[in-house]
DNA sequence: ATTTCATATGAACAGTTACTCATATGTTTA
DNA sequence: TAAACATATGAGTAACTGTTCATATGAAAT
């Protein structure tokens, strides 16, 4: 599968492959960064950064369908990043961890930075 | 677009709505989170963690073919991600900036959490 | 009980994406 | 100059993803 080369790499292969989590942990990182990677779902996030809202209210501030936040929320809900509760027929969702909020921070300095 | 509801959102949607960043900020987030959501480019972002690689090593490292490799190298180097030198015919890719480990770690800290 | 309201969900479809394969580019060595 | 080597890149394809549309679920009100 990999191309041979003639490079000798044999010591900074050893090197690094001590380093590297496994091959496990790696992909759920990737998964988890995946579900940062939509602006619908960045956006609803976002709406939730300060107070919980109901699915409609998202779907009002964000101008899409009920049923395109609703497919997000789940999404979003299956990786635990956000909660919810129920209140008679509505539905309130918030952030289930500040970790989202930390890691929305972190991307958007980087962002910044970047601008400079 | 977004479907009526019987609610009154008005003072929640103007609270949140000041709070929330413009629509190309929040699309250049997701776009930057989308570059870390998938599992090869994390493992290579991972590589170069410690110290540059050239392509056929990290080919080697992953056990890929040296096109898929580069054909990431090229979305990283595109979002400013990597960097690299030439040195003859080789070229040694290396991580552009401390945020990339930043970021990386923060996602490391959410899913270390989790498990517990 | 039936209707209304808020939300969830399955199927289908269009757009995107990551890899493979073949080939091109750029550098060094013979 | 030609051959060998390291890397880059375009086209093609299979798999994935986000939205829409239609419908289901579950709770409150009539």
């Amino acid at each position: 599968m990999a191309d041979k080369c003639k490079h000798d790499h044999t010591a900074l292969l050893g090197r690094v492959k001590g380093e590297m989590p496994g091959d496990e942990l790696l992909t759920d990182l990737a998964d988890l960064y995946k579900i940062f990677g939509d602006s619908t779902r960045i956006k609803i996030m976002f709406s939730l950064y300060e107070e919980e809202m109901c699915v409609c209210a998202i779907s009002e501030l964000l101008g899409m369908t009920q049923s395109a936040i609703s497919h997000q929320l789940k999404v979003l809900k299956d990786a635990k990043l956000v909660a919810n509760r129920r209140e008679g027929k509505t539905i309130y969702y918030r952030l289930s961890d500040d970790h989202v909020k930390t890691i929305i921070a972190q991307g958007f300095e980087h962002l910044l930075e970047e601008d400079q």
